[in-house]
RNA sequence: GCGGGCGUGGUGGAACCGGUAGACACGCCGGCCUUAGGAGCCGGUGGGCGAAAGCCCUUGGGGGUUCAAGUCCCUCCGCCCGCACCA
């Protein structure tokens, strides 16, 4: 036997030199203007499907989080494409972003010479690990090409009353000198990117409308295949809460305080009324008053306070009165208002009614003041009492109703006098968009002395991004500072005006690009709607859990906003995802200070991109975290060894006369149990792929594999061929070099032009099979049975089996369940 | 506190619908081949008792449903994730 060996080295870069010059993975879009075909159709050609990675954010080398992602992005393009499906497999690069400025304010070095650096490397690398992308639709988002339309898409936002502009206390952090959307603040108030404490600031920003979308985004969550946790977290973060809106009136202001209750039912018990520091009528309220001094000292303080002290839950309640009244509207009661830090402005209207004796804040503030407590709610034991009860002390309408029943009885009641009405609060805010950053998309518009704001005429697009000298974050964006930039002509007027120096949040980059990737190469606009139509929407995401919130709602919301305008034809961008589990060092996150960080590119140098990709595949379920460990990726290149020598020796053996191998007819003994197990990985591959389980699938070819190897002495030459360029072809999607090389060397053909291997039915049977024998529920034994013997059969061969009849002896058979095809259990007593 | 998830050999994991627990791989042990091997091939490997046949135990703990439970139900323990002064 000749002493061939594995070398991914020699192996690896001639496929990829052959995929890159016959750009093997382009596919076209239909040129046909009326054709418009629809996804699937029947006579729209071969099926389409879109399968979509997370773009990556370019910043140094690709790690091994990115390998696993793409490496099962991957793996369900190839099977796709082999099922005879055209699969959209394009890649981009989210390349605005604060980092690679970060980085330019400690070098010098322009973001957009390091953000093309680290482009080139994930570029060099996506073609080593033999990705299979459509190069021709690759997109960066710093790309005027690609920026433009998303300043296009802005304009249409503003048009339409989705974009505006207002002040507001804003989320800001110092250490950035930007300000943040709340989703970038974590539960600790700290900054997402750089863990310094948020502040709270009152500035003009540009928010996006997705409160407008609430409902639709909770809503459509059901139709919409993806992990029940993502769709959890997003149902919280939106936090739809139903309740009412009632209006308490202040008379010696005479002005209406609406707040919002999920308990009406309670309002019979509030007893005070408590403002948010932020609520823009506190000072008014308390001014005249004897207590203006100590509001205002109070507000001051609250205001300070980093959202970290404000949001801690623990500590005691704290606030002072207003030394105004209210009336509750359903009693006529004049009750005292406060202002106290615990109420948020940015929830509900920043007023609450306070009813100490059902809401465990309000009775914590109510103990530390000495403010009333009534009982309306008849329950549980003890106050504060949150659980269900009867009514009380109320009102004759409401007293003895089960307190769910009076709810609905109370809004009524309410909507009736005109006091308030049926309301639905969520958690969800607009996106504040606006970043005092350089290296962002800039936003479209100028402001004119005499026209005010001007969004820039379309034809104007890109608004570019002028290139700066001085990156240092000073409070306001560093565009400020490119004064020739800033100054410029109003589009209406002609006169002087400035340009917006803010720029967008990277978020919006990234709402959009699976668009334009269905169109990529538009120069006249950022799609055309037939493409879309083509492609969208996305069959199957797959991207990292931590996107879980903040892009896929930002996405969801967009793809909504856009098809309210008539720009796009469906509501969800992402008809499936999938999430992917993190990979670990010595059970921790990789990273340069913790001495962890494998990197991919070593890796590959060592073993080869087959053996990093299918090892990232095999080492667990790819939606769980799992540790990174040598030992077991050195298991994975030894079979990917075993299996290339064994098509290398299998194809040295052969006549030289080189095909596809048909199936073996009439095959028998250990023939035909080699193209058994062929057909059983056949089956366990296809299904195991449609279910994502990529470690099982690999373990199967293993499997097979090992039967090549252990029956190759008493199998025909054929039989061995067959079976070889099957491993080969099914383990192609995790493994397309190996997979490539093996089946070619076997069979003179490119197994990616080969259609996925069907299981044969007939091969999947067996004539007999292992029955178990169970008395009372314990293995006794094991015999062999017919496949088609019958119930009575398969109890009289179980009754026969030596072990069974010494477990029975004698004892009374109470009954036999049968289960054909796999056991019988008899129970005794 | 609310919501979601998880707990299986020395290790990563498998068991998809309640039906042979531990596939596959790592590690370890043994054999073969070799001048040599950190190469390759073959075999063994949950724990206990036993010469063997076989028996007993075993999926975080306890209880239950069932002919049958890793899987379903209850309960407790531990871990992870999300949300959280949200009215």
């Amino acid at each position: 036997m000749s002493e061939r060996r594995y070398r991914p080295d020699e192996i690896e870069p001639r496929w990829q030199a052959l995929w890159e010059s016959e750009r093997t993975w382009e596919v076209q879009n239909d040129q046909g203007v009326d054709a418009a075909p629809q996804r699937g159709r029947a006579d729209g050609g071969p099926p389409r499907s879109y399968v979509l990675e997370m773009l990556p954010y370019p910043s140094g080398e690709p790690h091994i989080g990115h390998l696993k992602c793409y490496s099962i992005g991957d793996a369900i393009a190839h099977f796709h494409r082999r099922l005879g499906e055209r699969v959209l497999h394009p890649m981009g690069y989210d390349a605005f972003g604060l980092p690679a400025e970060n980085h330019a304010i400690r070098t010098g070095v322009h973001p957009r010479e390091s953000t093309a650096e680290s482009i080139a490397a994930f570029q060099r690398q996506f073609r080593s690990w033999g990705i299979s992308i459509d190069w021709s639709r690759e997109l960066a988002t710093d790309e005027p090409s690609y920026y433009r339309w998303t300043q296009w898409i802005f304009l249409q936002l503003l048009r339409a009353g989705l974009a505006y502009r207002r002040e507001a206390a804003v989320k800001w952090c110092p250490h950035d000198q930007t300000v943040l959307a709340n989703e970038q603040v974590d539960a600790e108030g700290r900054c997402e990117r750089c863990g310094a404490l948020v502040e709270v600031r009152q500035l003009e920003q540009w928010f996006l409308r997705i409160t407008d979308y609430a409902e639709r985004l909770l809503g459509d969550l059901d139709s919409i295949a993806w992990p029940e946790h993502v769709k959890t977290m997003q149902r919280n973060w939106i936090g739809r809460s139903e309740g009412a809106e009632v209006n308490f009136r202040c008379e010696e202001l005479g002005v209406d305080y609406p707040v919002f209750t999920t308990r009406p039912d309670t309002l019979f018990g509030a007893t005070f009324f408590v403002m948010a520091p932020e609520h823009p009528d506190v000072l008014r309220l308390a001014a005249g008053t004897e207590h203006e001094r100590t509001v205002h000292d109070y507000v001051n303080h609250a205001l300070t306070e980093s959202n970290q002290e404000r949001g801690n839950a623990e500590r005691p309640k704290t606030g002072v009165p207003l030394g105004r009244t209210v009336v509750n509207p359903v009693n006529g009661e004049a009750i005292p208002m406060f202002v106290a830090d615990y109420v948020l402005m940015e929830y509900g209207t920043g007023a609450i009614m306070a009813v100490p004796a059902h809401d465990e804040r309000d009775y914590e503030f109510a103990i530390e003041y000495g403010l009333p407590i009534r009982r309306v709610v008849d329950g549980g034991e003890g106050l504060p009492y949150t659980g269900d009860g009867t009514i009380v002390d109320s009102h004759p309408k409401f007293d003895g109703m089960p307190n769910r029943e009076a709810l609905g009885a109370i809004v009524d009641w309410l909507q009736s006098e005109g006091k308030g009405h049926a309301s639905v609060n969520y958690r969800l805010r607009d996106w504040l968009i606006s970043r005092q950053r350089y290296w962002g998309c800039p936003i479209p518009v100028v402001y004119c002395d005499g026209c005010g704001l001007v969004p820039v005429p379309e034809e104007d697009l890109p608004v570019r991004l002028p290139d700066i000298d001085d990156y240092q974050p000073k409070g306001r964006s560093p565009l400020a500072a490119a004064e020739d930039w800033v100054d410029t002509r109003c589009p209406e007027c002609g006169g002087r005006a400035r340009r917006e120096t803010d720029t967008m949040d990277t978020f919006v980059d990234s709402s959009w690009y699976f668009l334009r990737y269905c169109d990529a190469t538009n120069e006249r606009a950022a799609w055309d709607r037939a493409a879309l139509r083509e492609w969208m929407p996305v069959d199957q995401y797959i991207g990292g859990v931590e996107h879980a919130i903040l892009h896929l709602m930002y996405a969801r919301f967009l793809t909504k906003a856009l098809k309210d305008l008539d720009l796009l034809d469906f509501d969800e961008p992402f008809r499936a995802l999938f999430t992917v589990g993190m990979v670990t060092k010595d059970g921790a996150k990789m990273s340069k200070s913790r001495g962890n960080v494998v990197s991919p590119a070593s890796i590959v140098e060592r073993v080869g991109a087959d053996t990093a990709r299918c090892y990232v595949l095999f080492f667990g379920p790819p939606d769980q975290d799992a540790d990174w460990s040598d030992e077991g990726m050195e298991g994975v290149h030894r079979f990917l060894g075993r299996l290339w020598r064994l098509a290398a020796e299998t194809a040295d053996a052969g006549d030289g006369a080189r095909a596809v191998p048909e199936l073996p007819v009439n095959a028998a003994g250990a023939d035909l149990e080699l193209l058994r197990k062929t057909h059983w990985a056949i089956e366990k591959v296809s299904s195991d792929l449609r279910r994502f389980a990529f470690n099982t699938a690999i373990a199967a070819v293993m499997e097979l594999l090992n039967d090549c190897y252990r029956l190759r002495e008493d199998v025909e030459p054929a039989t061995q061929a067959y079976a070889v360029a099957n491993a080969a072809s099914l383990l192609f999607p995790f493994a397309p070099f190996v997979g490539a090389d093996a089946f070619e060397l076997l069979t003179g053909a490119r197994v990616w032009e080969q259609p996925w291997p069907v299981a044969d039915e007939s091969l999947l049977e067996h004539e007999e099979y292992e029955l178990v024998c169970q008395v009372n529920g314990r293995v006794r034994d094991r015999v062999m049975a017919p496949s088609d013997a019958g119930e009575a059969e398969l109890v009289a061969l179980c009754m026969a089996a030596p072990n069974v009849v010494s477990h029975v002896d004698g004892r009374d058979v109470v009954r036999q369940v049968v289960v054909p095809g796999r056991l019988v259990n008899v129970v005794v007593r």
